[in-house]
DNA sequence: CATGAATGAGAGTTCATTCAT
DNA sequence: GATGAATGAACTCTCATTCAT
């Protein structure tokens, strides 16, 4: 018989409804912001009842971890991949992924902006900040390493200006102010790095 | 005839209580945010009752938004000032008077970024994103226009960048990035305009 | 005209919501117990909305700690009055009161036992805790400052054995216990006063 | 037949799972009340799923049930023991004894007392209802026949006054009252016992 | 039989908004 | 025009119970 073992299927697809809650609330955040997205909602989108949902997440704090901390694994992934295959110019490999990433995936930039609000009273539980800080630090420190292999000066505060250049452009970017200034995005973001790192 | 016409009426004597209920608004706004705060707590700081704020304001959403147009006049205001007293390097003045305008009112900073959601399904009315654009493009314009008499190349390109800059450094300031990168948010700012305007 | 002007109105008549909110309350609370009693419950019986309980009292616990602060306070009145009209066998004439009150009030007796359970973990703000223990005190010495002025030996002794005698037998009464014993809650406790009090 | 009969099977060895369920339900009740006790505590507690229970219990109620008929049985046997191995004064033994295992089992007290708002419509089945008071009944009888043995004059009111003592004296100490008066429990139920049992 | 995920109702509480006075 | 009490829907989260596997 082809049917795989209901134990090896357990192990080898775990818990999909879990999978599904996750895409739920990405995309309700995505769409109404941390506050306005509901657990009710967010439960339906994924097709099921909130008691499912608190089975699996302790709350809506720890559902939106898990999607922050998601998105910070795939953005380092996708930068040390981007600099595996990259010979020169690492700074501007690793700023120019940092760019890509959250230009392609524009509702995960959304997502730590949230901690904008968060860091007034109310915002995340200690453990789970610092936990997303080391995560932060770690993306910090790979663009940081690549700017010091190109021998560039200060590194660390290219690499902090550069990460800003990227975020305010972006954030310009989704919230129209480029298109009300006949920029584009990219070209901004290429003409930065052409001054920035010659 | 010796009674004031009633639009200088208005004028000299605007409702008290309505620039209290703005003040309070802005307070409450910047100490929980735009979803904690309660129309309830704004009227309660504002001395006076949820009915009276309704009397003169259509919701919360039109609360934000004076604010938030307020607060681009404010900004305004206070470039024409700066650029009146420079006399060379106006483009630097402008980016430097935008930056600092926002890193001493961190609340409207905020009040700006909440646009961010807001760009979604659940916005503000267009004719009010319509009035805020144009506060914003005047903005850009200004300091556009102040690139442009310093005779830099492409001042477009660099107006758009100087505020990125600014914007993604106040981001990374709030949310205490910077901090945890033993980044000075001046400092950062000020090497950005050295090497972007030498 | 007869009309009462409006505020006088409103100081003669106190919240009648509050009052029948308070009454609903008590209702339910001795229907359901303490867990059992629904906010929502309690807001229909009184024939409003739990946001109009809520304007008037902060919580199911306060909404608890008034009902059962009454209580011991209507006691305190009780036994006040019946020990100025007594002349000799004050003790007697307390201890009755104690009884006589709570066989009355059957409800009451059961709101002070719901302390049994909140004497344990979620129980009571230490505040109220503190406020009510001192009406509780303030009732027990008025009963054992009879029995002093009876000039009986080890009057609280007395006090605690005469309340714990009252209690045991109301709780039994309220059980079902004495009926199942063919026991009469009345003469059971005139046996304990004319053994105890002589 | 070598065969063990179906029944003596049973007794010698009953399920154990089903033991362990009660052990932890009665952890559980007394740790949290009987409200506060969730079915999935119970079974986390009983080292099984809330479906063991359920195979083993109609519910919540039946397991409260089961306890506390449990819970008077052991009782029952207690007072036995204490009367077998009495000589005189049998009445202060059952009495004594009835005090004692209250005083040492105090969630058992607490388990009896939740019947207090089960008189209510919400209370137990009439059949359960039915078996538990016919043991209390027999506990009762226990303690009138040790008063008989001994003499006593009107035998069956001792026993409820001394009941109604044990009981109140053993609520007012669980619920802090006998503290707030610096009273002693064992103390007391030794001064009522010299009075009432001379 | 055992499992444990799922359910649906319901808990306490808060809120933007309305409207009779 | 001001009041502030009332509303009703929404919130996060928990629970006893069921049932496909």
């Amino acid at each position: 018989m082809t049917d795989t073992p209901a134990l090896a299927r357990d192990v080898a697809e775990p818990d999909r409804r879990r999978q599904r809650i996750l895409a739920a609330a990405r995309q309700v955040f995505e769409e109404r912001g941390l506050d306005g997205a509901s657990m009710r909602v967010i439960s339906q989108h994924a097709g099921c009842t909130t008691g499912a949902v608190y089975a699996r997440f302790s709350g809506k704090e720890a559902l939106y971890a898990e999607i922050l901390a998601g998105s910070l694994d795939r953005l380092q992934q996708s930068l040390d991949r981007s600099l595996q295959e990259a010979g020169n110019h690492r700074g501007r490999v690793a700023l120019q992924g940092f760019f890509r990433y959250y230009l392609e995936q524009p509702s995960e930039l959304a997502l730590g902006l949230y901690l904008y609000q968060g860091l007034g009273p109310g915002g995340l539980t200690p453990e789970l900040d610092q936990q997303l800080n080391q995560a932060v630090l770690g993306i910090y420190q790979t663009i940081t390493h690549a700017l010091i292999s190109d021998g560039v000066n200060e590194p660390e505060t290219q690499a902090t200006a550069g990460v800003a250049q990227a975020i305010g452009l972006l954030i310009m970017h989704r919230t129209g102010r480029l298109k009300l200034l006949n920029a584009d995005v990219g070209r901004q973001m290429e003409a930065y790095l052409a001054m920035a790192l010659p």
